[in-house]
Formats: structure tokens, C-alpha cells, sequence
DNA sequence: CTGAAAGCGCTAACAT
DNA sequence: ATGTTAGCGCTTTCAG
């Protein structure tokens, strides 16, 4: 058996009481006191039980990371990459992090994840979309919630999000800047915030730079931002409009799909058309051509939620920063280039 | 505040014990008392506090995960992916999986993780290479162990294992059974149990088929099997034997370091060389030629693991199955084509 | 500044 | 078959 509070108490000559007081870094003990405790804690190799302290603070030292089954799965390492940054954001504080996942579709008929049942985490992170079935179940919980890549319509939430707008116009910009002015975009569930996002980025970069938008340049009616998806909208878009010389998809995921139509069918990448994803996942530099990108800190996003809702815990009328917006980068590598 | 134990007994009309009993399932109940409980269950949407049953039992119904510094961060998903699994794993358990990293250097004078001092995992699952000292310093815990693809070379431990031996066996079947005689083999941190077998898997095959083991065909001096060194250690093998024709790489990393080394000096996959690599990462399928591999099962690696320390947790003593030997799969893509 | 003691919500003898 | 009760190891008033 480990040794207990009592077992220090004793050891130390001192009241468990007192113990207690010392390991909280309490104002009013004396030094000697505190050494002499400190003492008899380190020659006992002691550590407080998580449970023991739970049951007694009601609290866990557990943060729930929520995610639904597909993007779990997906193959791009997108919100699971954010879930391990907020491993790396966990370090040096005293959480950990709980991984469960939701059903996609969500609703009045699921139950919660156990951890919130059982009340084993003490926040909650919500990665990327869930139902509004779902976020209303948790919403009324009186429990801290951050979202990451995703909120709701309706609300205001605590969010950690992704520079999309500012990423869609960069993207674009960098096409405009190769001199190309036939740009298409490419997108998927374009209903969400992110590609949404994205979407006005690349039109605000038109617009500024004196280019029409041009409808028949955008693909915007995929359900869902995937590879397949990417060569079917690479299909449309390049047979429904012969003058496109470059090409913004909304991840990468897409902008794989595109370059895979593209080699099945001779358009070469980047001489006939430029392309430029989103999202930088690991995939792209083993690409042939290697993929230009927006770069996305997905640790990041994971240890800023892990941060904000920290703050969030400790006191519960924050409301300092409500949104955080993760910058993004140009990550220029083979697959755009200079319209001749 | 959630409903307690008491707030159900109140309800119900019985005793908390009673509570408690139903909740256990236990035997000894009517049905009537039980139906009666499980009613006011159901009606107050109670839920038991998981700190309370730790304290009381001694039990957190977490199971620490562990890793490597390097292999939490590397860019092969490897690891991390199985550590998904042990997620998969728990679906449908009453667990959940505490990750947490070491420092690959692991010694003495660190600490172990939090969630060990603290006593809130119920065992502990170790994935990858560990040091010694850290080894030793857990096996005397009293804590159910596990590891992953990885185990200590003296004392007989709980691992869940991929077959190597018949991965690096069939790997190089598939070579031979293309025509190839002189066949390369590249391994990096030799010593790792895991690329040892495969490196025995290769001589095997070799053997049982005729062909004489040739160390000028092996480059095993790499200290680790990462990309730059499959880069090197193409260098080196294609130098010192000009007469190779198919190397098998002991993982998906050397492989894409291999194929990066050929590009650079204008040497065709699969014309030139056939490659195969092992491991079946998600990479593979976008390389240029695709990369036939041995497909290893992360997810079932983290699967297995936990349904195995659930028994090593359900029953102190349990013997049955120490080793579990998980199939591999043999790949075949673009990479490897018939000799001429 | 420190100690005594109640209590957090549950389990598990032990009684009944 | 069910109830009583003593903990589990800690925090936190409240006294001293």
C-alpha cells in the first residue's frame, strides 16, 4: 500500500490537517513546519489519491475530449492530432485528458459519454462538428465546454478556431500572385463554419484584387470535404469550365482527390492547372507533385482549448477570451506555379 | 448537483446498501426491490460518481496508456494510432485510457507519469521501446502491465506482439516468389525485438528457399528506422552490391527513404528495384509507385492490448494468454513487379 | 498557526 | 433479502 495523508501526518508529528495545508501551499504555516512536512512527504515517497482528493473537492483532474466516429476514423490524422496536442497542452498542469467519441448523428436517443455521466472530467472539449442535438444535451450541464473547429450557430461559446477566412484568402492571393486568374474552388459541407469560411476567404481575395467571382468556378455542392469527393468535383469543374488554370480546394483531402483525377486523366499538376490545398496534413510532401498548402497548427488548436479551458475551470465567470483564432500559414511546395 | 446515492434509496424506499446491490447486479435481490430501485434509477437519471466508487474500492476504471517521447511525435502515425485502438478497445468496457508520454531517455532520476504516483489508473499499457530503468522502476508497482510491440528481454511479461517473424518471412517470399535472388534488406536500431525478427523472418526465407544469406546485402547499422536513414542506407546498399535487385525495407519509413534515394539518382521503382516496406502506413498508398508493404494492425495491436489487461485486472493471477501474436497481412501495390 | 472532526458518495462486511 | 455502519483518503470549516 502507498502511504496515506496519516501515514505523513504521523511521520511529520503533525495533523493531517496540516499535511493537507502544505501540499495546498497554504499562506499561514510556518516554515518549519512546512520543511518538516515536506520532509517526511518526500522520505515516504508520498502522492495524494486522485480519488480520495476527487471525492473530497469534486473534482477529477479530467478534461473529456469529445469527437465524433468519423472523424475519428478519417483518414487524414486531422482531429486526432488535435486530441494529442492537447496532450502536449496537459503537460505541466494536473489534467488529463478523457478520449470519447459520439455518433456522428447523434440524438435524443444516445446516451452521454460515461465520463460525463459518472462526472469524471471536470471540462469539456467538443472537436470539430457535432449535432445540435448533442450540444444542446451538454449546453445544460453547468459544466465548462470549449469547442474547437466548429461552433454552433446560435450562442457563444468558448472556441478555439482556425484562421479560415484569413487561409482562404492567402491561398488565394498566392494563385492571383502566380498571375493566374481562372481560379476554381473546390469544397465540401460547405454549410460548415470552416469551409464556409474558407469559401469567403478565396472570394474576398477575388474581389480585392479585381477578379469576377465567377460561380462556374466553384464546386460547392460535395456533402462532405473527402478524397473521393475532391476527384469527383475536380470532374465537374474542370469539363464545365475549359479556361481554369488553377485550382483552391478546401483541404487537402479534396485537393488529393483532385490530384488523382488529375493523373488519371494526363492534366499535369503543375503545369496544366496549380493547386492549392488546406489543412497541411503529412500526406502532402510524399505527393508527386509535393502539395501547396495553408498549414494548420492541429497541435495548437488542442493545446489552446486545453489552455482556455483551464481558465474556464479555475474560474467560472471567465470571460476574458471567448475566441481564439489560430493563425495559419502559406506552406508554397511544387504543385502551384507560374501561369505562363 | 447530481443526484446521489442516497437521493435513489429515498426514493426507492430501501437502503443505500440496497442501491448499491441492484447496482451490482448483485444476486441476492428480488425482483420486486429490484424493479422498485431501478425505477427511481431511471426517474432521478442517476448516475454513480466515479471518484466515490474509486475511493471505496480502490478501483479509477482508467488504464494509463504510455509512449516514448519520439514515438508520440514522429511522423509515421504508428503509435498513436495504436493507442486509438486501446479507445476501440474500450467501447462497451467501463474503461478509459490516460495517455501519457516519457522521455525516451527515461531514467532515475525522472518521475513517473502523474497517473501512476497519483493511483489513478487500474493498469498500464506500455507501447513501444521503454528503457530498463524505466521497466524496473513500474514492474515493482504491483500494477497489472502490458506492453506493446516492444518487450523486455528478461522476465515474462504481458505483451500484445505484431508477427514479424512471419512478416519479414512472407515479405520476402513475395520477393523471391517475383524472381528476385540478390535481395537487400535495410533495418535501423537492429536490436529492437521487433526489426530483429523481421531481419530473421528475411534470412529464413532465404533459406528455405535455396538462396545463401548475404551480409553484403544488409544494411543494419542505422540507429534507427526513420526516413533519412532508409535514405542512407539505400545509398550504401546500392553501392556496395550493384547486382540487387528487390530490397525489403524493415519498415514503411526506410521504405519511403529508399524510394526518395532512387528518384534522387534516377533508379525506377519497381523496374530497377522492387521495394517492399512494412508496416502499411497511410502514406503508402500516395507514393509514387504505391508501396507494397506488410500491413501491420494498429487498431487490433491497442484492441488487444486492452482486452487483455482487462483480464490481467479482472483476475490477479491470470495465465492464460501472456503473449498475443497478432497476424500481419501481406500488401501488394506498385512497388514490387516479377524480375525479367 | 495548527488540530479535531465532519463529510464527500460509495462499497462491503456484518447484522438482522 | 435487506439494512446498519464503518471505512476509503482527502479537504475544509470551526475551535483552540
Amino acid at each position: 500500500m502507498s502511504p496515506t495523508i496519516k501515514d505523513v501526518a504521523k511521520r511529520a508529528g503533525v495533523s493531517i490537517a496540516t499535511v493537507s495545508l502544505v501540499i495546498q501551499n497554504h499562506a499561514r504555516i510556518t516554515t518549519a513546519t512546512k520543511t518538516k512536512v515536506q520532509k517526511a512527504i518526500k522520505e515516504l515517497n508520498y502522492h495524494p489519491s486522485r480519488s480520495a482528493k476527487g471525492l473530497a473537492t469534486k473534482t477529477t483532474g479530467n478534461i473529456g475530449f469529445i469527437l465524433t466516429d468519423d472523424h475519428f476514423l478519417q483518414t487524414e490524422p486531422f482531429y486526432t492530432k488535435i486530441f494529442l496536442g492537447t496532450e502536449l497542452g496537459t503537460r505541466g498542469t494536473n489534467y488529463y485528458v478523457l478520449l470519447a467519441t459520439i455518433a456522428r448523428d447523434f440524438n435524443s436517443k444516445d446516451d452521454l459519454p460515461r465520463f460525463i455521466l459518472e462526472r469524471s472530467v471536470d471540462g469539456i472539449i467538443v472537436a470539430g462538428k457535432a449535432t445540435q442535438d448533442f450540444i444542446e444535451r451538454i449546453e445544460k450541464l453547468d459544466i465548462p465546454i470549449v469547442f474547437i473547429d466548429y461552433y454552433p450557430t446560435t450562442g457563444n461559446f468558448f472556441t478555439v478556431l482556425i484562421d479560415n477566412t484569413n487561409g482562404g484568402y492567402v491561398a488565394t492571393k498566392h494563385l492571383i500572385d502566380l498571375g493566374h486568374k481562372e481560379i476554381g474552388f473546390i469544397g465540401g459541407d460547405i454549410p460548415h463554419p470552416s469551409i464556409y469560411d474558407r469559401f469567403a476567404g478565396y472570394k474576398q481575395a477575388l474581389e480585392s484584387n479585381g477578379i469576377k467571382f465567377n460561380k462556374k468556378n466553384c464546386i460547392v455542392d460535395e456533402d462532405d470535404p473527402s478524397r473521393p469527393n475532391g476527384y469527383n468535383a475536380a470532374k465537374k469543374i474542370l469539363t464545365q469550365n475549359k479556361k481554369i488554370t488553377a485550382i483552391f480546394a478546401c483541404n487537402d483531402a479534396m485537393a488529393i482527390g483532385v490530384m488523382q483525377y488529375c493523373t488519371d486523366n494526363g492534366i499535369k499538376i503543375p503545369n496544366d492547372i496549380s493547386l492549392i490545398g488546406f489543412d497541411d496534413v503529412e500526406a502532402d510532401i510524399l505527393l508527386n507533385p509535393p502539395l501547396t498548402t495553408i498549414k494548420v497548427p492541429k497541435f495548437e488548436l488542442g493545446t489552446e482549448a486545453i489552455h482556455l479551458i483551464e481558465n474556464v475551470i479555475r474560474d467560472k465567470s471567465y470571460n476574458n477570451k471567448k475566441k481564439i483564432l489560430v493563425p495559419i500559414e502559406l506552406i508554397i511546395r511544387n504543385s502551384t506555379k507560374e501561369l505562363k
